[in-house]
DNA sequence: TTCCCTCTGCGTTTTTTTTACGCATAAATC
DNA sequence: GATTTATGCGTAAAAAAAACGCAGAGGGAA
């Protein structure tokens, strides 16, 4: 068996992902079911170690967890960020292995299951099974991460199909931010700052007033972004 | 000499820290004069490998991090978190280097110079010498880092001297955001949030009215930071 | 001393943004 | 056709942000 071997102790380094996905009503996650020691069973993020050699090696952590990701929802060009290293000297018990965080925003429609769908499975946010190492610890950090991101961008982008109606996107802002707005404020600024434009089809099938659907206005977006606004409730 | 040897490769790991000064006028941070290769002579953050054996080894990465710091300045109960993770395979000539980025604030006044002071000095954010490694995106990384932080916290608590005039503490506002306030405002805003309250101090010596003095009100800080209110411009 | 320059402290007014809430209406159910 | 439910559109009050006026202290210069 190959080895490797250096002048001072490495520790092994992984990267791990929070995938978010969103199903109208409630924020998920994607986990996957261990099928090896540690945590055998336990729920885990989707991760895998840094691949440093062979053809197709990481040239960066991102690297690693964007491989990852698209083996896990075969999903190649997705949201997809780093949040941090967690870096506890005991956080497996094998050796000391860091891992790179990360968070990804998908959407959940899109998502067919990856090489080893079986063990992968959509979760409520709200309402989690037990994790395997720190995982919780980097679930509650990318919660944190993604409330704050959704403050200066619409998340909606990467969350939503392309058309939604203003409801579900007022759903998603209060399933992150875990509080509750004001419908029609909600709607009269999203629509004054421009993000959403509406659109002339309505859906029918709820006992009520049709609502129209909606789409994001992606240039608007960028020039929002340049200018620093807040998207803030 | 000692070896590691493992079955799968491992890249090494350091902890870098960008570390925040203001010296009531601009932003500073310290950097290192590296005196052996790679880049020799270039300016460097303070960092270093993550100690994974011996007597006080690190239990993690803040631990190297904090370690290093006070190896710098010797101060060690400062503000300090981490970034993220610098991972490129390519970003270190030897190996596979990973850097784990945090950054802290302290009060410039109250470094002395640490271990190796000779080569640490106080650069002014805002004229780097051109800096080691990717040093530079690090410093970048930092700095939007701390912009978004001074949203929604005072960061003077950790960057000034207990006492301060209102226009040195707008300074260190206009510093770090990159833009310029009202005066009048500023200080308006600053007192009915009641995160700072005037002594009754004044300074005199500069040709103008004496300006008072005030101190940072940290009851009312960890107040609004629970409630979560922005601090913003 | 007196004039002058600079920056401070304490205002006011205007504009913009946020919050609160009223009400008629369309779609499905009974 | 009546009822229920959520939608679309609107207004008024409250709060926050932005713009700006002005007298005054403290030192420097004539």
């Amino acid at each position: 068996m190959k080895t490797y071997t250096y002048n001072h102790p490495h520790p092994a380094v992984t990267t791990d992902c929070v995938i978010f996905g969103f199903d109208g009503e409630k924020l998920k996650i994607l986990l996957i079911e261990r099928g090896v020691a540690p945590y055998k069973g336990c729920w885990a993020l989707p991760g895998g170690f840094l691949k440093m050699e062979g053809e197709n090696k990481d040239r960066d952590a991102l690297d690693c967890a964007k491989r990852e990701l698209q083996e896990e929802t075969g999903l190649s060009n997705v949201y997809i960020e780093q949040l941090q290293a967690f870096t506890a000297s005991n956080r497996d018990p094998r050796e000391w292995v860091i891992t790179i965080a990360h968070y990804a925003l998908v959407r959940i429609s899109e998502v067919k299951g990856g090489d080893d769908a079986a063990r992968a499975e959509w979760k409520d946010l709200d309402n989690l099974p037990a994790l395997a190492f720190d995982h919780q610890q980097i679930v509650d950090f990318a919660v944190k991460r993604l409330r704050e991101k959704l403050r200066f961008e619409p998340v909606g982008f990467d969350l939503l199909d392309r058309k939604f109606t203003m409801t579900t996107l007022q759903n998603l802002y209060e399933a992150i931010m875990g509080v509750k707005y004001d419908r029609r404020n909600f709607s009269k600024k999203m629509l004054y700052l421009g993000l959403v434009e509406r659109l002339d089809e309505k859906v029918t099938g709820a006992p009520n007033k049709a609502p129209y659907l909606f789409r994001f206005n992606k240039e608007r977006y960028e020039e929002l972004k340049i200018k620093g606004v807040k998207i803030d409730f």
